[in-house]
DNA sequence: CTTGGAATGTCAACAACACTGACATAAAAT
DNA sequence: ATTTTATGTCAGTGTTGTTGACATTCCAAG
């Protein structure tokens, strides 16, 4: 009906509307699941989404500044800051000033803090691990390929960027 | 690619936490990729995401229920009836009292919510064919195969239920 | 030294979107 | 007749995002 992929021809069945329909409500589906479970825990301990974000990207690279924080949450600094403050009053973040730019304030996790992440982390990681195991390292292979597709470019480099810090730091 | 995953040497690597902190931070970032150009669309007509879900499953199933609706979207009915009640105001939803039960009160698009819906799915498709069309056929079945894994069962049940409506249009 | 700009923090106001609780109405079910 | 169900509405609250304005601190260039 409305599919426009002539130029491919049925090869491509994949294409059809339709099947992009379901792979639109599956991405709605699974993010709720994908979710769930770190919303929980973070209930319990009176926080939200924000603080799961930047205590994941805090303990992900450890020392970053506030800006690239900013840039990888792609929020304001004003939303960032009452989501910090509160973590850091709470004593699960830490600041240190920066050595060489005495302006720049490094993040990193306390005990307590890494404590939260590795709570949070291991729910998240235990669904998405049950996932992996249902379906096999092809599958789970073309999963990452799609989303890494589906990204705007900008958050590609900063997610390769991540995954570069990650190799460098451990 | 790094990531090949082809030897019987692999199989359990793709599960370190290593690994799966690498999948759930590409469900991140992918999800904002996701939601970018609905966001864009949305925001011209004062619009937010909610009622592009709204518009989404209206349009999915005609003539579903509030009731219905609540239970796919999993909020509450006041939050979605501060959505739906702006929507039929502005002409993009039609309500039309149950015949059978005159309790119920079924939700149809108009031609301009169509219209709308429309524009939205356009974008969102878009993203998602380019994606597909960026890793082939056999990624886009294991991207599927993992997101279903990761759905609650309830949100399962749901995401099947709607692909069977879709079928036989109830 | 002065000036400009960058990084950060703070305050205030506001909006979207979720929540809870309480209450009202209509109609179906018992 | 009573209860339950489906829906709608009002009021209040909280998280998370936004803008705009302003202060501070520090680096660097003129």
């Amino acid at each position: 009906m409305a599919t426009s992929n002539r130029s491919t021809g049925e090869a491509l069945l994949f294409l059809t509307d339709e099947q992009l329909r379901q792979g639109i409500e599956a991405m709605f589906f699974a993010y709720r699941g994908f979710t769930a479970d770190p919303d929980r825990i973070l209930d319990k301990y009176g926080y939200g989404r924000a603080h799961h974000r930047a205590i994941h990207f805090i303990n992900c690279v450890p020392g970053t500044t506030v800006n690239n924080l900013l840039h990888i949450l792609g929020v304001t600094k004003q939303s960032l800051n009452r989501v910090l403050r509160s973590l850091i009053e709470d004593g699960l973040v830490e600041v240190q000033v920066g050595q060489k730019d005495r302006r720049e304030r490094h993040l990193y996790l306390t005990e307590t803090g890494q404590s939260l992440e590795q709570e949070l982390s291991n729910a998240q990681r235990a669904r998405m691990r049950s996932a992996y195991r249902d379906v096999g390292a092809d599958a789970v292979s073309g999963f990452r390929q799609v989303l890494e597709a589906m990204m705007d470019p900008e958050m590609k480099r900063a997610y390769w960027k991540l995954r570069d810090n990650e190799g460098m730091d451990k």
